[in-house]
DNA sequence: GTTCGACTCGTACAGCGTTCGATTCCACTC
DNA sequence: GAGTGGAATCGAACGCTGTACGAGTCGAAC
């Protein structure tokens, strides 16, 4: 019954010393196939040929495939930038903290696939939940309200830029800019909105706007209405209030759980 | 370069006679297989035999898998229920939808790897959206804004139920409860915490919560927000303003949520 | 009775992740 | 130098995948 839980971070890896294929190496490679070609373009086949080994050499450094993507993933969380919260406002660290995530996810699109559904556990992961939840300390939440805003925060920003990620695969695919793309797929869209004639209105503002200014202020706003959101619980929840230890949780909990032993 | 696009929806479905295979029938059994058992477990071969036809007979009703998916997916969309906006406020409505996709996902966990990365284009999808954009115009939201607080209610749900399935799937396969899996990983955490005694701190306060209920409760939280937070700018951006064509809306109807709490 | 379209399905192909066992290589002891 | 043992590499093979292709079946229209 223990440790069904399997995660590359839960084994130690093995020995470093200076063999033809390193790990690091691999990862590396790993993370250039699928910047370059997308999640369906990594195989180990392909992979092992791209390091000029064979394919079966990567086994050895890495249990499987899975545990090959969690080290990918943790490099991606390695770019998200969050700066220290002490140089500025909590509002302008977690909004500098998306629109980094936002980039990072542009730039290794394959990830948006993975990063909701795998547990960030690996170092990079740990360091930037550290300091977001470091940065909501220091804005003023207490207890697990801070774990919420940092969810709230990380939820949105991968839920919004999701669809934007998936968009930017079409036009990529269509070998046209965003705009061509609207402009080509507006037949496709009508069709689909026929029987929604406020939705279609709605739809054909688009071809007024330049998309992709669209979509980033698309981004802005959940943003800002985001942000707004966790100021207003903060100005509202918090009484003048004591300065609170940090050893003495439990007290803000109001419900404590029954199963317990 | 004409459209590369292509989607069940647009091309026109094969005759609809009446053959001893259907699309309907196809899309439930596919359905069937995906809740029980997962994505991995959906292959051509597997779900031929469920249906007790042929493999390759699919793809007389279906163009390829993708395709397949695409009517699954729009089969889940039709369990994200909306409701009539004239008959409550604009914030309960937002708040019961949210809901409501929540539930579904969890009844179809896999859909949670596709969602986000699919165009929703289907009927199901189309009449959602259309429903979730007039509830934003008779909140009072104009042009772009309606489409802009739209997707931002379903990014933050979306990004927020993904790591809650990805742990049900956790428990799912270690066979434990929320809790006993909590505990059963917190030496897990707590190494990969080590270095960041702070957030080792705020993890360990969650082995005295009952972790669904926190969970529920961060679902909670970050709503709240994002809805305090559409509410502002709807104050903020709103002058006066002339009375609108949607008038007498029963803004003083107070729904309770049984499935909520 | 023939024809034709709708529909079913067996076979085959190329590719996948991974297991297994053989093999190579190198740092070390004797 | 010879020998040894673990680290590391890798080829072959297994069972799976999605789906292209073409042959086959069936029922209705002429």
């Amino acid at each position: 019954m223990e440790q069904q839980f399997s995660s590359v971070w839960t084994r130690e890896r093995r020995t470093a010393k200076s063999p033809t294929l390193s790990r690091t190496q691999i990862v590396r490679t790993a993370m250039e196939l699928l910047d370059a070609e997308g999640l369906d373009a990594l195989s180990m086949r392909r992979l092992g040929a791209k390091l000029g080994s064979g394919t079966t050499s990567i086994y050895w450094h890495v249990a499987n495939k899975d545990e090959l993507l969690e080290l990918v993933l943790d490099e991606v969380y390695g770019e998200f930038d969050i700066p220290d919260v002490r140089e500025t406002t909590w509002r302008n660290v977690a909004s500098s903290f998306a629109y980094s995530i936002r980039q990072a996810l542009f730039a290794h699109p394959w990830v948006i696939s993975y990063i909701g559904t795998t547990p960030a556990i690996g170092p990079n992961a740990m360091r930037m939940m550290s300091r977001l939840v470091a940065t909501f300390d220091h804005a003023g939440f207490r207890g697990l309200d801070q774990d919420h805003a940092a969810s709230t925060l990380l939820a949105y920003v991968l839920g919004v830029t999701a669809p934007e990620i998936s968009w930017r695969a079409m036009t990529a695919k269509a070998g046209l800019d965003s705009n061509e793309l609207n402009e080509a797929l507006q037949p496709v869209v009508e069709k689909a909105a026929a029987d929604y004639p406020e939705l279609a209105a709605r739809y054909a503002e688009y071809r007024c706007v330049d998309v992709d200014s669209a979509r980033a202020l698309n981004f802005e706003f959940g943003l800002t209405c985001l942000l707004d959101g966790l100021e207003a619980r903060l100005n509202r929840a918090t009484p003048p209030l004591a300065p609170r230890s940090h050893s003495a949780p439990g007290a803000d909990i109001e419900e404590t759980r029954e199963s317990r032993r």
